[in-house]
RNA sequence: UCAGGUGUAGCUCAACCGGCAGAGCGGGUGGCUGUUAACCACUAGGUUGUAGGUUCGAGUCCUACCACCUGAGCCA
């Protein structure tokens, strides 16, 4: 048998016979002549069969097959200018290994019920292909850049004893004879982990029982949370900046076509520099004033200020110093204005909205542990916690980006539920 | 959770004022040596989301429920 090859890589056999594995992505015939689009996930090649060259009983057999039948085709790569791509593979011998029965999925229209209902086959489409190589690069470059900076990874575990911010509803699970939740940020852990090793990341799934029915929200979504000890909100959100500026780069280097095939404006992303626009809250809330008329000031900015703020800058905005009362409690307050919090929210560009929180975090052990009482968290699950500022107290900061989020604005999309293979939502948790 | 909307063939959708349930795609059969979401001919495919109600007659009107979509709140 010929040598192996993927589609990608097929260039390096031109004119040499190779074979290929893969799934029928199409095909059509016309007499003595089939053409099959053969894609193996690396790309798509047609193969021209030719009764003549295969023989009466290979071509009959080749006929069988149907949309995503399995199959592995020996051929010699030509260039053809009528194929896409440019390669072509002239069929010599074909293997059969699964007909597959009528195919869900056909080239033409579905709408979002049926897709999702079918997203274990509908990941095959090239759609769908393209967005999980975005997905892909933009997780790889936030690694690369944590690297780079002399990060360290450290994971956070998934069940925790009490809820990191206490605000947003938790998932509960039995743990044996006590109750569990899953975690819905790694950042209390990284705090603890920065403490130990300076600058840490964590990259991993995080659950909220929210119940958003927005395009915005996921209940499984996964969050890239950098914590570094002596730090204050400025390096941060220096920190931040660059994580943005980063991906942006990669993307654009390495992912053109997959934007390309997403009909994704490359040049919104092109535009974007540093340094970033950076905003106090009273300055973005003075804007909404005169935008928005249901603002309230004080309050948090819902998705539609959100969108007003991100569409008066090209880069992403950098919104600082919210009032303390709609933060977290471990955020601490700017003691130049103590009714402000040290944290920073990234407003994406073209009206994407939040794709990073975070801040700096409260250091004083007697400051912190009146905060978790006026919360009214339970104390007894923070003793560890308290332990941070017990026990060399630094001034420290991080951040968490949400990588579904951030895979939405890169690729231009509409919905955040197509850029996580299996989605999990209010209504969906199948397949 | 609230406010709107949708539910008809495997899929995407038609069906006028309440009067015979229809098309394209996909499937099957046959034809064609250059197709790209091919084309031509033939063909199979339906408990109109579920349960009630009004009516001579309901896909169509009414009630309840279910599912999904869009938006809001909350958040990354």
């Amino acid at each position: 048998m010929a040598p192996k090859s993927y589609i990608a890589q097929v260039g390096r056999f031109l004119g040499q016979e190779v074979t290929l594995e893969g799934w029928v992505y199409n095909h059509t015939h016309k007499g003595k002549l089939h053409f099959v689009m053969l894609r193996d996930g690396t790309g798509i090649i047609q193969a021209v069969i030719f009764r003549d060259t295969v023989g009466e009983a290979a071509f009959e057999k080749s006929l069988q097959l149907t949309l995503e039948s399995s199959v592995r085709i020996s051929g010699i790569v030509t260039e053809d200018k009528r194929a896409k791509g440019g390669f072509e593979l002239q069929a010599q011998a074909i293997e059969i290994l699964q007909i597959a029965p009528e195919y869900p999925i056909s080239p033409k229209e579905h709408g979002i019920d049926f897709l999702m209902e079918n997203r274990h086959l509908w990941l095959r489409s090239s759609l769908q292909h393209a967005i999980m190589k975005v997905r892909h690069e933009i997780i790889k470059a936030c690694r690369d850049y944590f690297d780079q900076l002399d990060f360290t990874l450290i994971d956070a575990p998934i069940f925790t004893p009490a809820a990191c911010e206490g605000t947003t509803t938790l998932f509960e699970t039995d743990y044996f004879d006590s109750k569990a939740y899953l975690t819905q940020s790694g950042q209390l852990y990284m705090e603890a982990a920065a403490m130990a090793f300076g600058k840490v990341y964590c990259f991993g799934p995080t659950f909220r029982a929210e119940k958003s029915k927005t395009r915005r929200h996921l209940t499984e979504f996964w969050m890239i949370e950098p914590e570094m000890a002596f730090c204050d909100l400025q390096q941060d959100m220096a920190v931040a900046e660059g994580l943005i500026m980063k991906i942006l780069e990669r993307v654009l280097e390495n992912r053109r076509e997959e934007l390309k095939k997403l009909e994704r404006d490359l040049a919104p992303l092109e535009v974007i520099r540093t340094p970033f626009p950076r905003m106090p809250y009273d300055e973005a809330a003075a804007i909404l004033k005169k935008e928005n008329p249901d603002f309230i000031e004080g309050d948090d900015f819902g998705a539609p200020d959100e969108t007003i703020l991100s569409q008066q800058h090209s880069s992403p905005v950098m919104i600082s110093h919210y009032p303390v009362g709609v933060k977290a409690f471990y955020m601490k307050a700017d003691p130049q204005q103590p009714d402000r919090a040290l944290c920073v929210d990234v407003l994406a560009p073209e009206g994407y909205g939040e794709i990073i929180g975070g801040g700096q975090r409260e250091d004083d052990l007697e400051v912190l542990l009146n905060k978790i009482r006026a919360h009214k968290l339970p104390e007894e699950a923070f003793a560890w916690y308290l332990d941070l500022r017990r026990f060399g107290s630094v001034p420290h900061a991080g951040f968490g980006m949400g990588i579904e989020r951030t895979v939405t604005w890169i690729c231009g999309l509409k919905h955040i539920r197509e850029t996580i293979p299996f989605p999990r939502t209010m209504s969906r948790i199948y397949p």
